[in-house]
RNA sequence: GGGGCGUUAACUCAGCGGGAGAGUGCUACCUUCACACGGUAGAAGUCGUAGGUUCAAAUCCUACACGCCCCACCA
């Protein structure tokens, strides 16, 4: 199959259009097929699960840039000759969809109730449909080369089967519970959420000191930030040892309003020094109280329905809001006189994580996976080095909550998700948990019902690494891809997702669910500040994608990566991504018409190469071992600056210039030699950019002169490797004598501002034979480089030029600048570094003897004394080699 | 309350024991036959503050200041 027309030489435009370019090459991989993983291949295997994105809506600038991320490696190891699978999906994110949904309810006016489950659900999956769609859609249009014929979704049946499986195996081990239990419950959501699932900011409120009256006289003080909660309180508590109360223990109070009896108890969780030293215990609707109410016997009494709203036990106040209800409650308390003082007060208020609406504890049935057994492997598989972390800082946060975990309350009582396959009996009341819809009960019964909650999304994402392979099949895919290689994500979720997919992996699939896991930072907008709908600073990938082209945005991506920070999508950076796009465009466009005329095989070091030749292709050879080098580490930043440097400071700035004579030479032999090596590093710039910029690359690649044989794409070529037989110390150091010496023309003709009208001569004093060798004769053209019409380069040793053509004082100042000094900066500088390094490594030396040394010193200061003068001296000779090398390398 | 991260040029960020760097912006000159999304030259930084270790510190240690983030049941 022909691939689609690229633009010929004679119609590449002047600058890089990313609109006409990407869509041509999306459609082009998909025709081919070329990112489908091959189970069956011998190659090594590589894969990543895609942190599904929620099917909530289109993605943002994080998702563009974990994608990024991940795709640089999924095509770097791909065509480094890995089998790359790369799993793409979705998840349907079941209390954010809720919210959703539930928001285009409220705009016609109903409720979810009122809808119904049915109807609700149909709803759900209408949505999913559309917008799940658009996520692929949006993830082609990155470019990312997921394996899409093993697209998943967390509620495929395929899926849906795995969380059953999970269910059950844990429920049958014990791990998996059911229990009333306080827990957060968010009143508009009308769901239980687990403790991560709230989010505690800092606000301003109050804090009210309250009488309450002691029966047979006296009183209790007590504070509270949440008056309300009084109509629900079981007891006072204060401390054990308090001598202030000792006396009131076992006496009761009189619940200001409802003038309901409670006990005054001692608990020693009560801080004396806080507030008035007593505590209003209120079991249903504060953990701390829960725990504290079971400690002691007291039972709780809820005041508040599901909704928010004050319940029949809250007496005159049943049937408010239980903000209402404060404001009442407190009017009350203040006509009684039972309100003693009111000031402002610091607290953190829980709000629902995808609502924002204030949560509020209360108990209530609920399902719950019993954490410690499931953490203990997930620690230690850490610790261990098993899973690797990078960067490792984040380490310490995921033992930080590992060895506290506590038991996750799953389910939620919401229809969007996996329902919990658990049935109760109408006969009997038993309950059956069972992989398979149950038709009767041991009793006979026949009427069943399913458990109406479904499970916390997390759950099923939990299990992506080994349900989306197939588990609990055993598949081709799974045998051969579990572990994974690598996970690549944000660290928003090292909670919520990362540590419970290794916990989840490690029961199941008795292995960790990948080798490596990368944290890649959170997107901030140019400030650094965190993007947020509210401070109205979000940036919409899309728009990016369409001013800067996907490519830069990709590479701008790449490039901001550095391991443990935080990415600012600064305007400039994207500006010189794209500015690097187009200037990569106009090499190839410049190159093409040499090397349609080169030869085909490869240069060769007996071809006889020219310094510039020679010198190019070393410096690509060692560009390439970094790139890849930085890539092994997750060096994003340094691979993509490595490139950006190599392809536009070497490539474009100096070897295109220096190639320009000799591709045209009349030399037929010296033309070719230029040609290929022109081809050869050209084509191994391109790429080595493909994984960061994946479009460009590939227009690019198709339009070089092709051979037989050569795959549909780039992306299934070699990725380069360093070619230590091009790697030539000699030529690097002739090249860097000769763009000291044109640079150095520059500065006088900048300097002094002197015209140089007709060809300017220098004279070398070369480091070696070899070097002499290398440049004796090089006459190139400069005339971009110095605006003279060209520059010769002779092999005369120190003796000063003549100069024709220029001022006698530049003349001069030339002279100047060429005397007494050796004009091969490269290999000076290579010798002073290699000097430095000596010297420091003789003070090492002495320091572990200035070890020893002080040791000894006590009988005798002198050896010290010896020893230190030594490091004086050397520090002085570091110090003038190091003056000497700024002065050359200047 | 505990923990983490950051503070380097005007902006966004690398560097993490021996020469203070990149991209963007800025200044001057230049439409030269790949590219003005370009070329050449250049200006620009007490590397948050104060101590300490070292022959040598932006880089290691200790405090402090400012900023950001996470975790935590203090009424």
């Amino acid at each position: 199959m022909k691939p689609p027309s690229t633009a010929s030489a004679a119609s590449m435009d002047k600058s890089f259009d990313p609109k006409t370019v990407e869509p041509r090459w999306r459609s082009h991989w998909e025709k081919h097929d070329i990112f489908r993983a091959e189970p069956g291949s011998s190659r090594p295997p590589f894969c990543m699960v895609i942190p599904p994105p929620n099917i909530t809506g289109r993605l943002h600038v994080g998702h563009g840039l974990n994608n990024a991320l991940q795709d640089v490696l999924a095509r770097w190891r791909r065509m480094s000759g890995d089998d790359v699978l790369w799993v793409p999906g979705s998840d349907h994110a079941s209390i954010a969809t809720h919210v959703m949904i539930e928001r285009q309810l409220e705009k016609e006016g109903i409720t979810r109730q009122q809808l119904g489950r049915e109807k609700f659900l149909e709803r759900a999956w209408a949505w999913k449909q559309k917008y799940g769609g658009e996520i692929a859609d949006q993830l082609r249009q990155l470019g990312a080369s997921c394996d899409w014929s093993r697209e998943r979704f967390t509620m495929d049946p395929g899926l849906s089967r795995a969380v059953r499986e999970v269910f059950v195996r844990l429920y049958e081990k014990g791990l998996i519970y059911r229990d009333r239990y306080l827990i957060n419950w968010c009143p508009r959501c009308g769901t239980a959420v687990s403790d991560l699932e709230v989010v505690h900011k800092e606000m301003l409120g109050k804090i009210w000191t309250v009488r309450y009256q002691l029966e047979g006289g006296g009183e209790i003080r007590v504070a509270t930030t949440r008056p309300e909660t009084i109509l629900g309180d079981a007891a006072v508590a204060v401390h054990p040892d308090d001598a202030r109360y000792r006396d009131l223990v076992g006496r009761r109070a009189i619940l200001p309003v409802l003038g309901r009896m409670i006990p005054v108890v001692a608990d020693s969780f009560v801080d004396p020094a806080f507030g008035t030293g007593a505590v209003k215990v209120t079991p249903a609707h504060d953990p701390n109280d829960f725990l504290a109410g079971r400690r002691l016997g007291l039972e709780p009494i809820v005041v508040m329905d599901e909704t928010g709203r004050m319940n029949a036990a809250a007496g005159p106040f049943a049937g408010l809001d239980r903000f209402e209800c404060r404001t009442r409650l407190l009017e009350q308390l203040r006509n009684d006189g039972a309100l003693i003082e009111e000031k402002d007060h610091m607290l953190s208020v829980g709000r629902c994580q995808r609502c924002d609406t204030i949560v509020e504890p209360m108990i209530s049935l609920q399902w719950f996976v019993r954490m410690e057994p499931l953490a203990a492997p997930a620690l230690e598989a850490v610790e261990s080095g098993r899973i690797a972390v990078v960067p490792d800082q984040w380490k310490k946060t995921y033992y930080e909550w590992m060895r506290n975990i506590r038991d996750w309350c799953i389910s939620r009582q919401l229809w969007w998700g996996h329902r919990i396959p658990a049935w109760y009996c109408a006969q009997c009341g038993a309950m059956i948990v069972s992989r398979e819809d149950p038709v009767s009960c041991a009793c006979g019964g026949r009427r069943l019902e399913q458990d109406p909650d479904v499970l916390d999304t997390w759950f099923s994402s939990g299990l992506w690494a080994f349900s989306t392979l197939g588990w609990p099949e055993s598949t081709p895919e799974l045998r051969r891809y579990y572990p994974t290689t690598v996970l690549v994500t944000g660290y928003d979720i090292i909670f919520f997702w990362v540590a419970r997919m290794v916990m989840m992996g490690l029961e199941f699939m008795e292995d960790v669910p990948f080798h490596t896991v990368f944290f890649n930072g959170m997107v901030r907008d140019a400030k650094g500040e965190k993007m947020s709908k509210m401070k109205g600073n979000t940036v919409d990938l899309f728009d990016l994608l369409d001013t800067y082209g996907t490519d830069a945005v990709r590479f701008t991506c790449a490039a901001l990566t550095s391991p443990g920070s935080d990415v600012a999508m600064s305007p400039g950076r994207l500006e010189g991504s794209r500015a690097f796009a187009n200037k990569i465009w106009n090499a190839v466009r410049f190159a093409r018409p040499h090397l349609d005329a080169a030869p085909a095989a490869p240069p060769a070091v007996e071809d006889g190469l020219g310094p510039a030749d020679r010198w190019i292709l070393s410096r690509c050879s060692r560009v390439a071992g970094e790139v890849n080098e930085a890539l092994e580490a997750f060096r994003f930043d340094e691979a993509s600056a490595k490139i950006y440097q190599f392809a536009w400071h070497e490539l474009c700035d100096w070897y295109l210039e220096l190639s320009k004579q000799p591709l045209s030479s009349a030399n037929a032999q010296e033309a070719d030699a230029s040609r290929a090596v022109l081809r050869h590093v050209m084509e191994r710039v391109i790429r080595m950019l493909h994984p960061f910029m994946p479009f460009i690359t590939e227009e690019l690649w198709q339009a070089l002169p092709r051979v037989a044989g050569d795959p549909v794409s780039i992306a299934l070529c070699a990725y380069p490797l360093s070619e230590p037989a091009f790697e030539d110390p000699e030529a690097e150091s002739a090249l860097a004598t000769l763009i000291d010496a044109v640079t150095m023309c520059r500065n006088l003709r900048a300097e002094k501002k002197v015209a140089i009208k007709e060809p300017v001569r220098t004279w070398i004093q070369p480091a070696n034979e070899a070097v002499a060798r290398s440049l004796a004769g090089l006459e190139v053209q400069f005339k971009r480089l110095t605006r003279t019409s060209e520059l010769q380069i002779g092999v005369i040793p120190a003796e000063v030029a003549s100069v024709s053509g220029v001022s006698a004082s530049a003349a001069l100042q030339m002279a100047i600048q060429h005397e007494g000094r050796t004009t091969d900066v490269g290999a000076e500088r290579a010798r002073l570094q290699k000097e430095i390094e000596a010297a420091s490594k003789e003070l090492s030396v002495h320091e572990v003897k200035l070890g020893n040394e002080a040791f000894v010193s006590r009988a005798r200061p002198e050896a010290v004394e010896k020893v230190r003068s030594a490091h004086g001296e050397l520090s002085e000779r570091i110090k003038l080699l190091k003056s000497a090398l700024s002065r050359l390398g200047a």
